[in-house]
DNA sequence: TCTAATGTTTTTGCATACCAAATTATTTTA
DNA sequence: TAAAATAATTTGGTATGCAAAAACATTAGA
């Protein structure tokens, strides 16, 4: 598979084909960006939805012809990619994707589970009544989905709301390490959603963070946070996520 | 001030002057790692012991020359370290030193607030009991700062004994976030300690610390943790840690 | 004197070219 | 077949050039 296919399917997928003023996954316009963050948000694209597997090398030479841009603002690009952990650069040997081993995802969802817990009892404190309002009908459409059983738009949803509830603890140091530990296990939640044969254990406890946030019980939105993460673990860890990692 | 000035200082406690092979400050030794990162090790250790202050500017030429370095690996330590929040990268105007408002420091101090809860959690479940009689021993050496009156020596201990009790929650995601986070604050906390009239406290709350973790009292341990971050942003913010800001 | 406009100098952002060292791929040899 | 030698590729880093932006200095005007 080439990375020409990968980025025409990125493109596709985007609308203009032009890099300098392609939109990143937030929908924000990245054409004022240096180029070294301008590549940095395609090639985090391409592994987040999974163009690029993990394991796989990136060449630097052939994707910097490929993005169409020199190598020097592509390395930087690269630097800024291995900090937030989704890429590892192997001395002399170039990039490859990371492919987290299953005790660190364990690591990771416990992390994120903290910085949840955290990010539910400022939500409940900070969050104005119409995030509560925005948060509760992503929840329904979140149900509609789970209903016509579009898995799809049931994982994008929750995430939202997720990333929604964050947003609402008006930290704006902990909304953006929320988001790089969403980023590195987003592919690991992503398969686990396409194949957990029983959702609505997932739909039961959110109903149950909706319920506590509109209560504003902070203490107990922290909790089912925790506790909704540590069921992912569950999910995840009995799963077979071995298969396929390294594309 | 110039630059080559910081440098000498940098240099002069380090030991061995030739860039290649200087060790950072956890001990390891730099000289295999890539250019940038070691540039990036280099500039991180300045901004931290504050030979850079904040907001001040760092001009890329100049100090490429300064660290006997192109320019190319220069740009990737800044990514480096833009990433890690210690500096910000103004688009065309180049790098200047992270400076954290009021605001910005009470957030950071929120979230490691959860990240030590966490590790504290983790601590008391996975430390092994030679990890916690280190520990022991750090708070013991830390009550003897403390008694002469050493601020210096007190306040190294404290940073090791809270990195020792991360350490031992074996999550090494965690360890590494918690570092970043720490890094971050690290200045502003060398600072309250300076001025600290009433180290008492403190010491109280450490006393308090070690026993949860000998119980091996992982909610305990967590909720002092907590409640210790918090009295450091009571201190921090009764100050005035604005007056030098930008050197 | 302060402000505004203008011109000059410096810095950043990026591309290109080049090379040594390390790695990877290929071929040869045992 | 396996190991060793060789060739090709890739990375890591330096140096250089240049356009655009920003910082700085200077002058003109209120």
């Amino acid at each position: 598979m080439t990375v020409q296919n990968l980025l025409k399917a990125l493109k596709d997928g985007g609308g203009d084909p032009d890099l300098a003023t392609v939109d990143d996954v937030t929908g924000h316009n990245t054409s004022r960006l240096p180029l070294a963050s301008q590549v940095a948000i395609t090639i985090r694209d391409m592994i987040v939805q999974d163009l690029i597997k993990p394991g796989e090398r990136i060449r630097e030479r052939q994707l910097s012809v490929e993005l169409n841009v020199s190598r020097t603002p592509l390395r930087e690009a690269l630097k800024i990619l291995e900090g937030e952990k989704l890429i590892a650069l192997l001395p002399n040997r170039g990039a490859i994707v990371a492919d987290p081993a299953p005790d660190e995802i364990r690591e990771l969802l416990q992390v994120l589970g903290a910085l949840e817990a955290l990010g539910g009892r400022l939500a409940a404190e900070n969050a104005r009544d119409d995030d509560i309002a925005e948060i509760k009908a992503l929840h329904y459409e979140m149900l509609a989905a789970y209903s016509r059983e579009d898995r799809l738009a049931y994982f994008k949803l929750n995430q939202q709301i997720h990333s929604s509830i964050m947003n609402a603890s008006r930290n704006s140091s902990l909304i953006e390490t929320h988001s790089h530990f969403n980023a590195r296990l987003y592919r690991v939640r992503y398969r686990s959603n396409q194949r957990n044969a029983k959702w609505h254990e997932a739909i039961d406890q959110h109903e149950g963070l909706i319920k506590a946030l509109e209560a504003r019980d902070g203490e107990l939105l922290a909790a089912r946070l925790s506790s909704h993460l540590g069921a992912t673990w569950a999910k995840v860890s009995k799963e077979d996520y071995a298969e396929g990692s390294a594309g």
